[in-house]
DNA sequence: CTAATTCTGTGTCGATCGTTACAGATATAT
DNA sequence: ATATATCTGTAACGATCGACACAGAATTAG
């Protein structure tokens, strides 16, 4: 049963993911409505209704993304079985995701707003949750490894999840520069090699 | 003896100190004029006579920047006398650096152009183009290292310097996300963890 | 003094920003 | 068929963007 009035003319979910890729690429502020009614193939007219307002659709878009590109992140970790591999994991999906051709490098939620400003406050605000919520994430699969003996209790847990987190983020930015695949995949190797010193019972200095 | 015509009414350097800290905070597409003009006390015309235009502004905050902000780091650096000891301070100082008080949170130049966009490519890939020489930098004062024996000649310092480059990088991000001076000393002291294992002369994998 | 030069402040340029008014088109409900 | 509801495209809104024209003010050169 179809709603009344006259029908949607585009696929929603379709120019939704346009526009996340535009907000990947561009930022948020950085990208414009021209720009995003030109990639969803729409009128702006029609991305208000659709969508409410840009801060509105890029929540959305924010969403899809965690969901999707997340997931293939994310998803990997749940599947490990120790909390280094889940780390390694991490990291080394986070080399592949950050560097496919035909997608923006590096991650949108690291990347869109990182400046305050009057107009995109809101949700600068909503990505620096998120980016907590990952070392969170991270914390708890740590956690996991306490339980089973895999990581020493006098590890700092919050620690070591907010340096994975932030070597992530760094590969965010190495991405957008160009690194490729093969670099990001060596930068996570040399993260790794902290692992041992990290969660080994007695912390060695150098 | 004086310059002819009428005297400028303001403090070049002063009021490019300011312009710097605005690029800082906002981002080079984000520091609008009336930002820049209201926070260096002039009119866009005296701006525009005195540094030419938006660009060449952001051009010249850029060098102030990498002359001070920036010596406050790799000073320290150069004054080592190991490698390790080198890396110790860079990212230590950053910690210190990245968390003052009335000074924005980061680095300008990891955080002033992250996107591509019409009107700030080149200030983009000159951003781009410091960022690797950070790498280069810092790879040098690895080299140096590896001639002093501190450092197996087996070791990858390309990959070395550019996993620390990277860890100051997401240092960054999580600055500006409000990560505490005791948080951001943390992640350094996490990331040199990775020290021993990169540098040592057979590499142990976990 | 006059002429030449350079800075300052007001005001405004065309372009673009996000957003929406409006009229016409296309569907369902009765 | 008529009424109601929703979408589409054109066109435009006020605000702000970076940049500058212009006239007056302030200095030096001769």
């Amino acid at each position: 049963m179809a709603e009344r009035g006259r029908p949607r003319n585009f696929d929603k979910d379709a120019a939704l993911a346009r526009a996340m890729e535009v907000f990947w690429l561009r930022g948020y502020e950085g990208a414009s409505m021209a720009d995003l009614t030109s990639a969803m193939g729409i009128a702006s007219p029609s991305l208000y209704a659709a969508f409410g307002s840009k801060e509105d659709l890029f929540r959305k878009a924010l969403d899809y993304y965690v969901a999707s590109e997340g997931g293939l992140i994310w998803g990997a970790v749940a599947e490990t079985h120790t909390a280094y591999q889940a780390v390694e994991t991490f990291l080394m999906r986070t080399a592949r995701v950050f560097t496919r051709r035909s997608r923006p490098p590096g991650c949108l939620v690291v990347l869109s707003a990182l400046h305050p400003n009057e107009h995109s406050e809101t949700v600068r605000r909503e990505l620096v949750q998120r980016r907590a919520q990952a070392v969170t994430e991270l914390r708890e699969r740590l956690r996991q490894g306490v339980e089973r003996r895999e990581i020493s209790p006098a590890a700092d847990l919050d620690a070591i999840a907010q340096y994975y987190i932030t070597v992530q983020q760094g590969m965010s930015i190495q991405a957008r520069d160009g690194a490729t695949r093969k670099q990001l995949e060596q930068i996570a190797a040399a993260a790794l090699a902290a692992w041992g010193p990290l969660t080994a019972p007695t912390a060695r200095k150098h």
